[in-house]
DNA sequence: ACAATGCTTCGGTTAGGATCGAAGTATGAA
DNA sequence: TTCATACTTCGATCCTAACCGAAGCATTGT
């Protein structure tokens, strides 16, 4: 007993079904506002304003004044991961959500984890790179190769850039969808940026799923076939 | 909003400090009963028997009933997983004990997570292993080498009878002291009760820590020389 | 200066659930 | 059978924290 971290802090953060909803809302990776939250956690915004203090207290999130708005966001991207893994944890022990509503099979099709892609296709974009060599696999880190990195600067993708930044490169996420990981970091970053760019796709605006275009899932499956 | 599995249940589960307790006790891996329970979670028997329920509702425990006692351990080596990774997450957060007991720096060099070694020791060994070829690894994925099975043969651990096991040969599983990887999965298993049946080490009563004995650690250090 | 918007703080209510005493059930021992 | 132990269920209490109305700041716009 009362052996190292604290772990029944972040559960109880975590546990509150509006604080959990408001946490989901961020996993889009838009930066929110404390009415925006408040709508997506069933909540007025008075209430909205501890839940929000309280998650920051815990480092969960971060705010960045711009005006009169209060734009909150995730502290970084580990939070990101650590609620995608939770989903993961969550699904495989059958605590779903009353009814799957229709939005259900979007986004296990493809949506936003906090900054990139995830779900089926976010699975199968790096399962590819790997497949092709892009990306070398070891240990839990992922590393770009050379011939990876020739590859990513022909679709548009400065890899070097990416590497002076501070954030890791390539970094596994644990998909709860599709059990697998797939690719976060600031080449995650930059793959999503990347497709929405070119109208690839677009997000959408209340849900974390992102829709391809026809052409666009034309192009992302062929630059992506699936691997083995 | 209402987007995917629920994160909330699980974290309300998880929330609760006298719950928190009594999952981290069962993280010892040994099996426990409700009295036992409600003593790690300072409660008394009736309490703890409630939330013995709920988290048994929510597929976090598994009982086992033995005459009139009733054991509880973790549904699964993948809860332990799960709370060594929330642990991790809490300690990156600041959200630590209020004192750091004595016994803290015990727990960080080697203490039992579920059923494996973790901590300093644990990391030490993962990369140990690694460096010298016994244990390939890819993705997030960890595999037995060849001559890493005829090296773990000679310490006395029949790697081929633990493959016929349903449950993954190996598994990295991430330290929440360490931050680093450490080796779970059944060969973990087998090497701590490796250790454990050499007299090189001896789990303590009330604590996950492990104690080597000065012979223990000596030839532990050399069997897994550090890495680089 | 004044109004409007976005958010926080204060105060008071309410509900959920954690808690324990007491009683009830099951298993084993004498 | 009778008693003891291990645990669960019931009932009642109590306390935390979630919640919202109202008022208070802060910032922007007119």
């Amino acid at each position: 007993m009362k052996e190292g971290p604290d772990i029944a802090q972040i559960g109880a953060l975590i546990g509150d079904p509006a604080r959990a909803n408001m946490l989901t809302a961020l996993m889009g990776g838009k930066a929110l506002t404390a009415t925006e939250l408040a709508a997506a956690g069933g909540i007025t915004v008075q209430t909205a304003s501890t839940h929000l203090a309280k998650l920051e207290a815990g480092n969960l999130l971060a705010q960045r004044k711009q005006g009169r708005h209060r734009y909150f966001t995730l502290a970084d991207d580990s939070v990101g991961k650590f609620l995608e893994s939770i989903m993961g944890f969550a699904a495989g022990r059958g605590h779903l959500r009353h009814k799957p509503g229709p939005k259900e099979p979007a986004l296990r099709k493809a949506r936003i984890c906090y900054d990139h892609l995830a779900g089926d296709y976010g699975v199968r974009m790096l399962d590819s790179l790997i497949a092709r060599g892009a990306i070398d696999a070891f240990g839990d880190g992922l590393a770009v190769t050379e011939s990876g990195e020739t590859a990513l600067k022909s679709i548009g993708i400065d890899v070097h850039a990416l590497r002076s930044l501070r954030r890791p490169l390539c970094r596994s996420c644990l998909d709860w969808s599709e059990r697998r990981a797939h690719l976060a970091g600031s080449l995650g970053k930059a793959l999503l940026s990347n497709f929405l760019d070119k109208g690839w796709a677009r997000r959408t605006a209340e849900s974390r799923s992102v829709i391809f275009s026809p052409e666009g899932e034309r192009q992302f499956l062929a630059l992506f076939p699936a691997a083995k």
